[in-house]
DNA sequence: TTGAAAGCGGTACCAG
DNA sequence: CTGGTACCGCTTTCAA
């Protein structure tokens, strides 16, 4: 553990006080451009980086947002990330990126960790804890937004994509490709996008005069190996199933290859349509259609209203962005 | 902003010194067990929660550790990542994980943000800076390891994946499947894998008594529009090309559809080999043969030695992971 | 077993 | 324009 440079010994080399290091490394406050940059210089030829924990302790400010997502894995939330990362690094701030491994328990912890490091403000991606955990949590932070989940305007802005809307397309075009009845693998049931999805689903088959089938609509976990399962289990029925809506891109890779195993042809057997918009999305075969949405997009909102909350102007308590469907070989 | 509770708040409710408090919370000096519980209980009840940062100012520890990586898309990451965090939360640290975007002036900025944040120590995979810029900042840092990276052991520890045996069981298996000659996107050419690679691809040549076309080396963005780029150049000479070994399976997932687009069928046309194992190459068809590696075990190994680095026996400065080939449909 | 005081490396406030 | 001093919240050292 090598011995770093702090600003008292640029100070002595510098042969001044440590504040006009100070004003001279942060550029404010009245200070000469000479004895500037020759204390820049200096501070430079040293080796000296300034203190971060230090500085967050005097000014209150870390400097630090944290991040959470309940499966780094899953594409869906790096492209997030990024568009988070991009705009906070161009901001000075750093970001933890904690995976919450779909845990609420572990999202509890991470939320409490966060708070311990004195983040400034934390970005929660579909929550997975429930409200009566999750909101005294959310309430000790400075600034909170959340992505996919509401939240009362004090407590967090938030940045949510309408399930309803993006739903109500999915099951419209199924209908109208005459692709009937419809199954909907729904994801997680605690999550509160699939709540959401569940609703509009059993909506836009009332308004279209379809019946509910309650075999065809079933939970699985959010990734390729749950939409697997689901799928599998569906198709052991006896019912056939010509339209399989999906929770995720990565439950229609799973259901897809689970309809693949059961000698069923896409989409000439069964249709199907992910959501999201995930890169693999298109590269697969047959490519999938999906509902896009623009990650990065909401990645910069999330960070805008966090930037905006941390700087006092809470103003904008929502964002919402509109899904697209996008028709591909697996549903066209 | 809420006026957060502090170690002395709780010494005033508790009628001690704020030492006594630290004791009681750090759960560590002579304190009776009676007071001990007092003050945990009273500190609960006020909500306190001790700030990381004013510790870590005297502790000059910050619990703190740096991840880098290139491509956080690139599902390889998140693998690694997820076995990292994991242990490094068993183990008391947050992670900042950083995604760098295949850019090395990123890396080299978030190298010194890192730096000023002063993490415990950074792990660092894949660099993408040359040595020459990458050493000289590593070495400010009190403890690091690279992986899939050299460095002298006095700088860094290291995991690495044996590139040379992987690529050779590859074209061994393409050799002896009687799929010659034998094409390589090597991915980006400042990645240390690549270089790698590509040596023990021309040696494992040479030693089959195969002659180089050097129009069937090419060098790739490490992504599927990579692969698909590359896959597309290569296809447009008028040479066949029965065998495509490729720098990852994503660079795998695009080439394979360029062959699509191509007309070729695979493995009939051309035989794919990819490289990592994600999880995605099981799920798309056909099935893709790759070189698996356990990243979990990467990412924990990783964390081990970064562990033993920051504790101050760095005594085990490299470990090595052997890749196994497993043979699926788009090279059987 | 407990407490008083010093100080980690900065920034802020005021004086010169 | 520059310097002195207090202090952010906590742990460490030494006394009591």
């Amino acid at each position: 553990m090598k011995p770093l440079v702090t600003i008292t010994d640029v100070a002595r080399a510098a042969a001044v006080s440590v504040q006009t290091v100070s004003r001279a490394l942060n550029n404010k406050g009245e200070i000469s451009p000479t004895t500037r940059d020759r204390i820049v210089a200096i501070a430079e030829q040293l080796g000296y980086r300034r203190n971060a924990i230090a500085r967050g302790l005097v000014t209150n400010r870390s400097m630090t947002l944290g991040l959470l997502v309940p499966d780094i894995a899953n594409p869906f939330f790096p492209d997030i990330a990024r568009g988070i990362e991009d705009r906070a690094l161009a901001n000075g701030y750093n970001v933890f990126l904690c995976n919450t491994v779909e845990d609420p328990n572990r999202e509890a912890a991470v939320l409490a960790l966060l708070e311990e490091k004195r983040v400034d403000g934390i970005i929660l991606c579909s929550a997975r804890l429930t409200d009566d955990r999750l909101l005294p949590l959310l309430r000790r932070h400075r600034a909170v937004v959340l992505v996919n989940h509401p939240a009362p305007p004090e407590v967090a802005a938030s940045v949510r994509v309408d399930d309803a809307a993006g739903t109500q397309q999915a099951v419209r075009h199924l209908h109208a490709t005459q692709r009937t009845p419809i199954a909907f693998l729904a994801g997680p049931a605690h999550a509160h996008s699939s709540q959401q999805r569940t609703v509009a689903y059993r909506q836009t088959l009332a308004e279209l005069g379809m019946a509910l089938d309650p075999t065809l609509l079933r939970q699985c976990a959010p990734d390729a190996e749950g939409g697997y399962q689901a799928a599998r289990a569906l198709l052991a029925g006896t019912t056939p199933v010509p339209a399989l809506l999906c929770y995720n891109d990565l439950v229609a890779v799973g259901a897809l290859q689970a309809c693949r195993e059961a000698g069923l042809r896409v989409p000439d057997d069964v249709a199907i349509i992910g959501c999201d918009d995930i890169a693999l999305a298109r590269l697969i075969t047959p490519a999938l259609t999906t509902l896009r949405v623009d990650k990065s997009a909401i990645g910069a909102a999330a960070f805008g209203l966090l930037l905006a909350r941390i700087e006092g102007d809470g103003t904008d308590a929502e964002v919402v962005f509109t899904p697209e469907l996008v028709l591909r070989a697996s549903a066209p």
